[in-house]
DNA sequence: TCAAAAGTGTTCCTGTTACACCCATGA
DNA sequence: TCATGGGTGTAACAGGAACACTTTTGA
């Protein structure tokens, strides 16, 4: 077996990418920007960046994600390392990439004369993306729909006050499939995840619906969904 | 709010560290090697090292654990990337972590004289271990206790024919609870993990064991066990 | 009074759990 | 013939899935 040897001095650098989710319009949305520099200008990218020399990643892509995209107060995790020596054209970089999710109402987005746009795309449906970023989203919506199953994730896609059918609508758009209301809602509820307000939200001509909060909006472990 | 800015230049290495798992003696087992440079003379830790210029995370972890421990031929799977900025006193570098599994029958250890000793720990009794590694097979372990529940992941950790009591073993060890035996056995032969090989296994003052065999000894996800 | 979404229980079915004895071998 | 671990079926139970009508409001 023959030894690689370490080499003497390494040069790499290393970014983090933030896959953003959202949930609006009946669609589970990414947040792309679109490029200037080349190689890559007119392609679309996750937002990301170098991490500064005393920064974690997790600091690197709260500070990029607000000055890219005016996104802040996500909820980010750390998804995976992508670090294929050919990603990036210019250079070696590796990255470690995050999940992050908002409530679609938070977010006002934000441009920077850097890059020549910023825009929701919805996940089905995604333009040619630069680097590896095709995977890196794939790989994120996997993660997302996995762990809205057996976690409460779906607080971060909500804002502190919903209703029930939002709260479904939200699992039906992820899941891609759809979700008995009356289970749905019996689950939910039993399963201590949400709580009512007892207030309601009258909107239109229909029965007003009660407003519901989660009752922990951190990571949380449930059953099966 | 402040804006953090991007260096202009960037100063941190890139490293990877395998958290080896085997089962052996009724435990679950890590593979820890003992340091001798300062300042951690006489700590445990994973191990782990800088990667090549051109080489990925996985390849290093490969190589790495090959030269330091004799293990090759592992299962690996990236687990997270561990970035404090302070976890190396020596200076920044971000390490991604890998857990490796092996079946314990293929490991023939092997020492470095870059390390005073490298030997098997029980998971539930560690030594003191360097840089941020205690959190770093707490994670691990978290990782494959899960994905054994939800995945044919044991493959990796057992030869290529193997009794179902063996299996039910490894099951009863990293999840840390006893098995009915008839469910288990019902479950991975309907859900069609193992099968049988015909052959069987003479081998002491009682009724001789058939033998089993993954179906893909390759990553595969099932219902839960 | 009509349209629109909110809200609510029960039955069936499937999969999980609990459990105890006979079998084949080597000593 | 005895000790040892290997191997097997069934009944009770719990949780998940399927399913349709009544309620409250605004127009």
């Amino acid at each position: 077996m023959t030894q690689p040897k370490q080499p003497a001095e390494q040069s790499i650098k290393v970014a983090t990418d933030a896959v953003i989710f959202t949930v609006r319009r009946g669609e589970l949305m990414a947040l792309l920007i679109q490029m200037k520099k080349v190689p890559y200008t007119g392609k679309w990218a996750v937002p990301g960046g170098i991490i500064g020399q005393a920064e974690t990643t997790e600091q690197a892509a709260r500070r990029i994600l607000t000055t890219q995209t005016g996104v802040s107060d996500a909820h980010l995790e750390q998804l995976a390392t992508f670090d294929d020596p050919k990603r990036d054209k210019l250079g070696r970089v590796i990255s470690v990439a995050y999940v992050a999710l908002v409530a679609s109402e938070k977010v006002i987005l934000k441009t920077t004369e850097k890059y020549a746009d910023v825009r929701w795309w919805p996940t089905s449906k995604l333009p040619a993306l630069a680097y590896d970023h095709k995977d890196m989203v794939a790989v994120a919506v996997d993660r997302l729909r996995a762990k809205l199953e057996y976690t409460n994730v779906a607080w971060s896609l909500l804002p502190p006050q919903f209703t029930l059918t939002e709260l479904q609508e939200i699992y039906e758009i992820i899941l891609g499939r759809p979700v008995d209301k009356r289970n749905f809602r019996r689950r939910v509820l039993d399963l201590g995840i949400v709580v009512g307000t007892g207030t309601k939200r009258m909107g239109g001509a229909h029965r007003p619906a009660e407003l519901y909060a989660f009752k922990r909006r951190s990571m949380e472990y449930i059953e099966v969904l």
